[in-house]
DNA sequence: CCAAAAGTGTTAAAAGTACACCCATGA
DNA sequence: TCATGGGTGTACTTTTAACACTTTTGG
């Protein structure tokens, strides 16, 4: 009996546009939002699926999730994990047996804008999403849960906004991955009180109102670690150092978009 | 560039006997075992490892896991779940490129005393390693990480004992996975307000001491759910289903184990 | 002044922690 | 009866949640 096959493929999130409610002129709090490709071979042929890729022997596993993101929708995650590995046989329908290692990314409110709008890359907010191929929607809705449970932690919210933001455009984050309200006043104490955000001294007008404090994410390494532990599920560099990495490889054909 | 192999492995965890320190007459919390297989071939010859096995287009992942860790073991966990995928090309040193999807797996300590102690399987406790084979190491650090981390709820816990068990005994369980000490009061509350555990209706005498209700685990559905959602990361059947067809194939030569 | 969001304070309920205490049992 | 663990009560601290209130801005 032959071995599988593998792959890995890539749920990408992000933070929608804010939306205004026909019937209502207040701005909804924005949805989640997801990039799919159109497969252009059998089986589901035509049907829109997470962008994958190959594994290749010479990459770690990350590297390989962050080159299919990059290549399919030359986004840049700002935050990229190992989700799952689906492996069922009953999941390829028709094709051939297929290990797909996924992992979840984040990119960032503004980075989600300037994508390739092709024709065979397009956005759907996350509850009305196509019919999809293979068992992707179940990958999906279990990245969502995921990120509903790790929603937490300060670091996974900052990375869906830019890179500074208020403390108000955070609240409707969190807002709009749970789904439910939360009381702006204890959720601005809990963030401060968590010691991760940096106040940048500026202010945002948004409206005719007073401005807002104008905060950006940093680490507090003081806190006891709830994070991974000596041996983390880390086997590959880290965005971070791919980011560097990928700066260099900026002139090799990787990357279709314009950047120095 | 050619895709790397694929293997399951898996990291099999079970609540060691009462120790007795020499200097001190009072038995102490156990401690957590696992065993290990010895390699036969190169790389890493002779060297102690995770047992593991191949993948099959014809099986889910987890069945994989649980025929690895059967055929290699001859155990039956009580709790089996993905822990992680490795792949960096890194880890094989001077092997092929290998991609691991590692399971970790939990059986009660009844169980983890008939276990085919071979020359090629020994039982090791968690804090007296021998040197390991790749990164095995890291990969069973990461196993505790996640235990410890889990080991809140209940259901985890309860894997570790038999089918019954005192609120000592699993108090034991709690002391001997967070290496901390918890008090037996407060202990006792929580877990009976849980809701998840059943009287038995017996009393077990230990020493010369008060006999001690007997609990069993019974799941309160009643409860919000924090395990996986609509969409969970199953592909395969679970334990139970296995359970059911692993009678079936009793006869098959799958178990070396003389089992009606 | 008004509306609306920014930001602060106060209080009550709930959850978690420490520890004193009584009970049951066999030796 | 004594030592030992089984089991209960209670007071205290910390966390969480609810919501009233003051401040700053543009119109």
């Amino acid at each position: 009996m032959q071995p599988p096959a593998v792959g890995v493929s890539v749920v990408i999130l992000a933070l929608g546009p804010e939306e205004t409610a026909a019937d209502c002129r207040d701005a909804m709090p924005s949805r989640l939002w997801l990039p799919l490709v159109r497969r252009v071979r059998q089986p589901f042929l035509g049907r829109w699926a997470l962008p994958g890729g190959d594994l290749r022997a010479d990459r770690s596993l990350e590297q390989s999730a962050y080159h299919a993101l990059e290549t399919t929708t030359d986004l840049h995650p700002r935050y990229l994990e190992q989700l799952y590995t689906f492996g069922d046989p009953a999941r390829s329908h028709g094709g051939l047996p297929m290990v797909s290692i996924v992992y979840w990314a984040l990119v960032g409110k503004a980075e989600a804008h300037d994508f390739t709008e092709a024709d065979n890359v397009r956005w759907f907010p996350e509850d009305e999403l196509p019919e999809l191929a293979f068992d992707h929607r179940q990958i999906i809705d279990y990245a969502l849960w995921r990120l509903r449970n790790k929603i937490e932690y300060p670091d996974i919210a900052t990375k869906l906004v830019g890179d500074t933001f208020t403390l108000r455009q955070l609240h409707h984050v969190y807002e709009a991955i749970t789904g439910e309200a939360i009381d702006v006043a204890n959720f601005r104490r809990r963030m401060l009180l968590s010691g991760e955000l940096e106040d940048t001294g500026e202010k945002l007008r948004d409206g005719r109102h007073r401005p807002a404090a104008v905060y950006r994410y940093n680490p507090d390494r003081s806190r006891v670690s709830t994070a991974p532990p000596v041996g983390p599920p880390r086997d590959a560099p880290t965005i971070e150092e791919l980011e560097g990495q990928r700066i260099e490889d900026a002139l090799s054909a990787l990357m279709p978009s314009a950047r120095a």
